[in-house]
DNA sequence: CGCCAGATTGACT
DNA sequence: GTCAATCTGGCGG
């Protein structure tokens, strides 16, 4: 399950996110989420993602104009973390999107894969399914917080990025519906990997 | 500066 | 299924 390709330990470049945020979202899958705490790497393999664009999309945080700091982010610099605070809950996306849109994709569940024993500590739950099994639950797992906002994920510098996991073969790719969002687009964007027991379970209706 | 909706979670009826 | 907890950004006053 946390098997490495090689390669592994360096971050993914930045032109892995300028596209399309769905195509970013989809390609993410399988990939590892690394987090460097007090020497210690905690990491998971990211099982879901859901994409938001810019502000066409009603459930974008640049849904009409680009006020405020969130709005901007979404159509700055690709491969930022965007960190946002809901329900006292911190939200990690990556800025994606091509040159003439904005966009984000949301991590939204990863597979606990390295540094158990501290994020256990730190959640206070052992069993690995629960772990981060929720856009919130990660966050918390791997003590990310809003001190990464605006924080470059295609390097290594600043304790938090992405690198190449494993690999995910488009069969076992399932979409559906985003989750929790009021104003959907009719499309499918969130994307998991299908049968994977660490995908968030409550919300979804469809799946 | 106060108000409120929101990309959530976990506990309880 | 329902609901409260209690945080941040955006907006109106």
């Amino acid at each position: 399950m946390c098997r490495s390709l090689s390669g592994a330990g360096n971050a993914i470049g930045k032109d892995f996110y300028h596209r399309d945020p769905a195509m970013v979202a989809i390609e993410l899958l399988g990939q590892k989420l690394v987090r460097v705490y007090k020497g210690t790497r905690l990491s998971g393999i990211i099982v879901e993602t859901e994409a938001y664009y810019g502000k066409w999309d009603p459930a974008s945080r640049a849904y009409k104009g680009l006020k405020g700091d969130l709005a901007r982010t979404l159509y700055g610099e690709v491969g930022y973390a965007l960190v946002y605070g809901v329900h006292r809950q911190w939200l990690l996306n990556v800025v994606a999107h091509p040159d003439n849109d904005g966009g984000a994709v949301l991590i939204r569940a990863l597979e606990p894969c390295e540094g158990l024993e501290v994020m256990t500590s730190i959640t206070g739950t052992s069993n690995i399914y629960l772990l981060a099994n929720g856009p919130g639950k990660l966050t918390r797992a791997l003590m990310v917080n809003k001190s990464f906002h605006k924080k470059p994920v295609y390097t290594t510098e600043h304790g938090l990025w992405i690198e190449e996991g494993m690999r995910v073969s488009p069969s076992e790719i399932a979409r559906s519906n985003r989750v929790g969002v009021s104003k959907d687009l009719p499309q499918e964007l969130r994307f998991y990997i299908n049968g994977n027991p660490c995908v968030s379970k409550r919300r979804p209706l469809t799946n």
